[in-house]
RNA sequence: UCCUCGGUAGCUCAGUGGCAGAGCAAUCGGCUGUUAACCGAUCGGUCGUUGGUUCGAAUCCAACCCGGGGAGCCA
């Protein structure tokens, strides 16, 4: 078999692709076909007086998705997607597509979300899937060189991690179960057996969440270490992400551009170390007058925006009376770009205000909000990774510092909005310690018995995290939802496809 | 659970009290270099559901259903 993207290597021989019709136009005695066949889009030209009867046949009855077999001979041509186009010597049809429902024009997200099965096709969910794809790779490839070793923790599990978030109930032989929130326990016995580990794995939330960073399954890469500090724990972290961005820059800068993804954005992160700071300072910077000032300046600028925006659909609308007919379809692209941002900028004249008052009376002791974490970010171009937080905000598990008042967690945020993508600790190894916390959260000593054990028999200090998958894809990729990120979205209210 | 925006043709939307509309898709025809091709014609409706106000409701009111964004919670 021969792909579209090995085309570059059968320049001026005769081939076959296999696939399926991505679009179509067709002009008199001449067809051009969108061919796509999973690596990639190529154009294939049909001319009437070059092709037997029953290949133009063929070629005229095509329609969109239609599958089919095309012979003939590659070309180079700058004119043509992907630099290369095939002149077509014969046409077989595997079959006709009668009225596949996603055209190339714009649809809604509920359309899409319901023909999920088959967006799938599409040019830019079919480039987050291999940047998806890429990142997992990387994954791997990032901790087998540094001989980690991949185990898996259970789906099905007795108990809670944690405590405090909802879990999905199943019945499991009369008993119940609930499917993982998290393997990281699990990990934990893991690292003690191997001394590095990782585990990969679908994890689940019922929490009622409704929002472009939330799915009810999601796949989570959780490593864990014996012998880790905190500083090692970030530095880990840190490693892992640039390498994790550097390679899908290397080797997916295509399906970058056809996300349209800025990746000027990105490159910072390559080079530059990320931000480090403790849980402290952070609240100062969202307390402070710099901070205030930056939100009070991005009003402004958003006002300014609006005026410009307003005075080109002013100048745009008087001229769509007199346009010609392609110039009036720019025009009316043109209206629904500029109605959109508007609106956006709408939000944020509610919005600004909220996070400035969020920001400023930011109170020591409680969790950073969404707003908060965007405020914080919106001053870095690099991730910033916060530590020491408050302990009684974090898990039971989280060592605490020489003070007992600060948690040796860390939070890894993403720039540019997307929040928090890694969450980790060094873990508390004294089993003093964890059996008080257990006792303090009254949490049910019983089923924690085996993770003591940890702590029984030969504890060492280690640390581990959790990277969030889909938020990982949405950042790189630079979509706005990670319902997009992943193949079937699990959600509130959607289970189907 | 709460806040907020929305539901009109297969799709994307316009229509804010007085004849149900446009573009795309589909169907038919035209076109030898198209790039979301273009041009002409045809087809296409339970205006989310139920009830109310009104001479008259897609439009106003109420309840409910469904969806988007957000809060809480989190990766």
């Amino acid at each position: 078999m021969i792909y579209i993207n090995q085309l570059a290597n059968h320049v001026d021989t005769e081939i076959t692709l296999k696939g399926w019709v991505y679009n179509y136009r067709s002009s008199g005695s001449l067809v051009f076909i969108e061919l796509r066949d999973g690596t990639g889009i190529t154009q294939c030209v049909v001319a009437k007086d070059e092709v037997s009867e029953d290949a133009w046949e063929a070629a005229t009855s095509l329609k969109q998705e239609s599958s089919l077999e095309i012979t003939g001979k590659v070309k180079a041509d700058e004119r043509s997607v992907g630099g290369h186009e095939m002149h077509v010597s014969d046409v077989k049809v595997f079959q006709i597509a009668e009225d596949y429902p996603i055209t190339p024009k714009e649809h809604g997200v509920e359309f899409l979300m319901n023909n999920r099965h088959l967006w799938l096709r599409s040019q830019r969910q079919w480039a987050a899937m291999r940047v998806r794809n890429e990142i997992i790779f990387a994954i791997h490839t990032f901790f087998q060189n540094r001989n980690f070793v991949q185990m898996d923790s259970p789906i099905f599990t007795g108990n809670a991690a944690e405590g405090s978030t909802t879990l999905f109930e199943t019945d499991y032989f009369d008993e119940k179960a609930y499917l993982a929130q998290t393997g990281q326990l699990y990990g934990e016995a893991l690292a003690m057996a191997h001394g590095l580990i990782y585990t990969f794995g679908p994890t689940f939330r019922a929490e009622k969440s409704k929002t472009r960073r939330h799915l009810t399954e999601f796949w989570m890469m959780e490593p864990e270490m014996a012998f880790y500090d905190l500083k090692m724990n970030m530095d880990l972290a840190e490693d892992m992400i640039r390498f994790i961005v550097k390679t899908v820059l290397e080797k997916r800068a295509k399906e970058l551009e056809i996300l349209e993804r800025d990746i000027t954005k990105l490159q910072p992160l390559v080079e530059k170390p990320f931000v480090r700071m403790k849980y402290t300072e952070a609240v100062d910077i969202l307390k402070s007058n710099e901070t205030a000032q930056l939100l009070d300046d991005m009003l402004a600028s958003r006002k300014e925006e609006e005026k410009a925006l307003k005075e080109e659909r002013e100048v745009i609308k008087k001229e769509h009376g007199s346009a010609k007919k392609w110039r009036k379809k720019q025009i009316e692209a043109r209206q629904v770009e500029i109605a959109q941002r508007l609106d956006q900028i709408e939000e944020d004249y509610r919005n600004i205000p909220k996070w400035k008052e969020s920001a400023q009376n930011f109170e020591w002791g409680n969790d950073f909000g969404g707003s908060d974490e965007t405020v914080l970010m919106m001053q870095y171009d690099v991730p910033v990774i916060v530590t020491h937080w408050p302990a009684e905000i974090k898990a039971f598990y989280m060592k605490r510092d020489e003070t007992d008042k600060l948690a040796l967690g860390m939070d890894v945020l993403a720039p540019e909005g997307y929040g928090e993508i890694i969450g980790g600790s060094q873990r508390e190894d004294s089993l003093e310690v964890l059996e008080e916390r257990i006792a303090e959260e009254e949490l049910d000593k019983e089923v924690f018995e085996w993770y003591l054990d940890l702590r029984r028999f030969g504890t060492v200090p280690h640390a581990g995290f959790g990277l969030g998958l889909e938020r990982t894809v949405a950042w790189i990729s630079g979509l706005s939802h990670v319902r997009e990120t992943i193949p079937f979205p699990r959600m509130m209210g959607r289970l189907k496809p």
